[in-house]
DNA sequence: CCTACCGATCGGTAGG
DNA sequence: CCTACCGATCGGTAGG
């Protein structure tokens, strides 16, 4: 017989995926829809098609599960959306393809998005620890990205000088209250994604030039006409905290 | 002996307080730091120092027990965070003011500003539709006050002319950009409400004076230069998804 | 990958 | 507000 095969585990009962990529993507989307606390181990078993005792011979607790489908969905928008950040054209073009590519994988893929929010806010306990420990390595690599490219994007003349950090924490407050609204509107009816070339103009605005932390009164006249584009669609990233 | 008291419920065990509202303490507080489905009626019963079964006098399941929690949290910071907005001073001040009351209560008040964030994102299913029902109704109420204060605003030639509705968004990205971000702070350290000065500069900057996303190039501002390729017509960069 | 089973705990009720 | 108790389900294990 095929016990040749040392370990298997394939079982294409469903769509020709071997039952581990099935557990991968049943969890997934039950954690994602249902919460934590909300998805029992029952659950994910009937939708993978095996009995639920069979999941611990791929992870060894319903944590553990939970860490690595968060850990890989995490790399996954990561890998999606910072291409764009480095790749070619002005500062803002860059920015904002990485913008487009972050949304986008919160459209494209709302159960990886969905997962990393639920990890950064709907997890208590030793397990949310873990889950914050690793989120936040990542968000703290980001950061210093974020940092580097504002610092050399006031070299270039592209922004006005001011304190970088000032800047990663502006980007942060922007970029996280698109990803929230975009997360959680009812799919489908992205009134953000739909309305970023005005949302990016007068964003763009405060990035680039400011009076800082000392001036507030002053609201210059406007100058300066953002590019304005409509959205390509691209890929997508994202690390902070949603 | 005291059975001539009908409906006393006042057994002031702890602070003085009655069992009723030791529960909205309790329950306040444990569903906002261990989440729905992490705490049990056993939790808050035995915080409250009565016995389980006793909880179901007040609340006929663990549902409306929830359901009034976020209800009194939301009237809480919205009478909060409010009236700043509809009192004096030019509106960017008014609107300044109204931001920072709604910070000051997520420090002040995080158990309650918690329960409001846990219920627009942690409940699923049944229960989760009637939160985000009630969460809906008060958003529109309060999107609809606001859109009227920018076209206010407009008209007082405070900020230039506008959609109202390109407003409210812009606002709704930077607030809950901010939010979210001091809600997931760890308590205390908040970087974000330190730095409001200049980040109020740079989004007030959007909020005043903006092309918005039909607009041309206007009477350019006094000093803001910042580089970025010297004035040329907006890349057109298209590819847009509608 | 399955059958069989574990102790613990869940939200909630009966009845006083 | 309490004692006593319910059926259901939880995450996980034994042993093959």
């Amino acid at each position: 017989m095929e016990d040749t095969i040392t370990e298997s585990k394939t079982t294409p009962a469903a769509g020709g995926a071997s039952t581990e990529e099935r557990l991968h993507q049943v969890a997934m989307e039950l954690f994602a829809e249902g919460g934590y606390g909300g998805t029992s181990m029952s659950d994910i078993a009937r939708g993978v098609g095996v009995q639920k005792a069979s999941l611990y011979n791929y992870y060894s607790s319903k944590d553990e599960l939970l860490l690595d489908l968060v850990h890989r969905a995490v790399e996954a928008w990561t890998g999606h959306s910072r291409p764009p950040l480095l790749g070619s054209g002005t500062r803002q073009e860059r920015l904002r393809a990485h913008l487009e590519a972050a949304m986008d994988f919160v459209t494209e893929r709302p159960h990886e998005a969905a997962i990393v929010r639920l990890a950064a806010t709907q997890i208590t306990g030793e397990l949310g620890q873990r889950v914050q420990e690793m989120l936040g390595e990542k968000e703290c690599e980001h950061c210093a990205l974020l940092e580097t490219f504002f610092a050399e994007a006031m070299e270039e003349g592209e922004i006005e000088e001011a304190d970088p950090r000032d800047l990663v924490v502006y980007w942060n407050v922007f970029a996280d209250g698109l990803m929230i609204n975009e997360l959680l509107c009812p799919a489908g009816s992205n009134r953000y994604r739909g309305r970023l070339g005005q949302l990016w103009s007068r964003f763009w605005l405060g990035m680039s030039g400011c009076e800082a932390s000392g001036g507030e009164e002053r609201n210059p006249g406007p100058g300066r006409r953002a590019g304005q584009r409509g959205g390509s669609p691209a890929k997508a990233q994202k690390g902070g905290k949603v």
